[in-house]
DNA sequence: ATACTATGTTGACAATGTAAACATTATCTG
DNA sequence: CAGATAATGTTTACATTGTCAACATAGTAT
């Protein structure tokens, strides 16, 4: 078989998108740099001029898909401008869904890379996990202005919601339970009614 | 080098201790079935008369330390008989002591084979997620009386104290987190001040 | 046009999971 | 106790995979 071409291209961005194809359909365990290669037409081999070996792929394919992630959330914040308990409404029920949505997102972004060391760069975290905390505490703050306890340097709140969307949204996404019903009613109801949000 | 003895004698049960030992030093991703058959002084394919495969090696050490985990919870329940508010809190916090302890073993019960169905035999789930939930069910019944709102199939407190518990020791095992201080109180100061256990 | 650099390819190697064929030992049955 | 049978281990072989080194091709800059 001829190639049309020596060089692909955009070899860099097509290795994560299928990257995340191949991830989505066989899931992390099975996922390898020379099948990906082949999904993009080049050799086992190509890929090392765009990443040092397959961690860094797998990494940027995380990246690319927290981008995706962080984006929405920005979005459903810009959304209830101003409106703090309505943000944190919103931020949990997107959380959730999306990544019910997406489990396979869900693994790429926190299951993976947790030794890394926590960087921030730009006002922003290298890790998603860690962003998504640092919003909620600055919901939180703005809810409540800077009424810090002084004792505790995590914002108890912040700390509280975030486990509680976390864990419900990995019980979901593991399989854990399935709940009947709507899962978004059972966040309002959890969030409202036990932890007084609202 | 001769080999003393020809059959192994005790190669299962041995299997699963090297397993773990390996597992705790060099982690989930670089496990091989062959190196734990050379720690336990046999050819690399002696493995193959216990485990089906790999996976089933890893699914046994799951079992093995999700018993050891289910045991140190019966043990807390049973040393608060009858005090149900006790009994809860004492399981959460020996949850998220163990886990964090035990990162390894969190990945084992938590991030494993979440593909298999959940089945229930002999009275107990195979699956320790789901198993710890029910208990958690178990201890709001007794507490709450069978009061059950009718619409949600989810006792509601189950879930919220579990989601909570299991939220905020995933990130502290996955260092999206540092906890100032004891962790051990944030559950207390979560449960007590914000879900309103106690 | 020529040199340099970025990007791809080929070929090789070691580690790994797994299957097949064979070897040794334990256990069962008479 | 002796032979049969099952359980447990070993050797060999093979396909997949990640990665490296040497080489090829094509943009790009001087």
């Amino acid at each position: 078989m001829k190639k049309e071409k020596y060089h692909h291209g955009f070899l860099e961005k097509d290795l994560i998108e299928k990257g995340l194809q191949l991830l989505n359909s066989v899931g992390l365990e099975a996922f390898s740099l020379r099948k990906v290669a082949e999904m993009c037409g080049v050799s086992h081999t190509a890929p090392y001029r765009h990443f040092k070996n397959k961690e860094e792929l797998i990494q940027a394919i995380s990246t690319s898909v927290s981008d995706e992630f962080t984006s929405l959330i920005n979005e459903a914040i810009a959304e209830n401008e101003g409106a703090y308990r309505k943000q944190i409404m919103a931020v949990s029920k997107l959380y959730v869904k999306f990544m019910v949505e997406n489990p396979e997102h869900f693994k790429f972004i926190f299951m993976t890379d947790h030794n890394n060391p926590i960087i921030m760069k730009d006002g922003k975290f290298n890790r998603t996990d860690r962003w998504i905390v640092s919003v909620l505490e600055n919901l939180f703050t703005g809810l409540r202005g800077n009424d810090g306890t002084g004792e505790s340097s995590w914002p108890l709140d912040a700390l509280t919601v975030w486990s509680l969307i976390h864990g419900f949204t990995t019980m979901l996404v593991n399989n854990t339970i399935k709940y009947e019903g709507d899962y978004l009613d059972a966040v309002t109801l959890m969030l409202e009614e036990k932890v007084k949000i609202s």
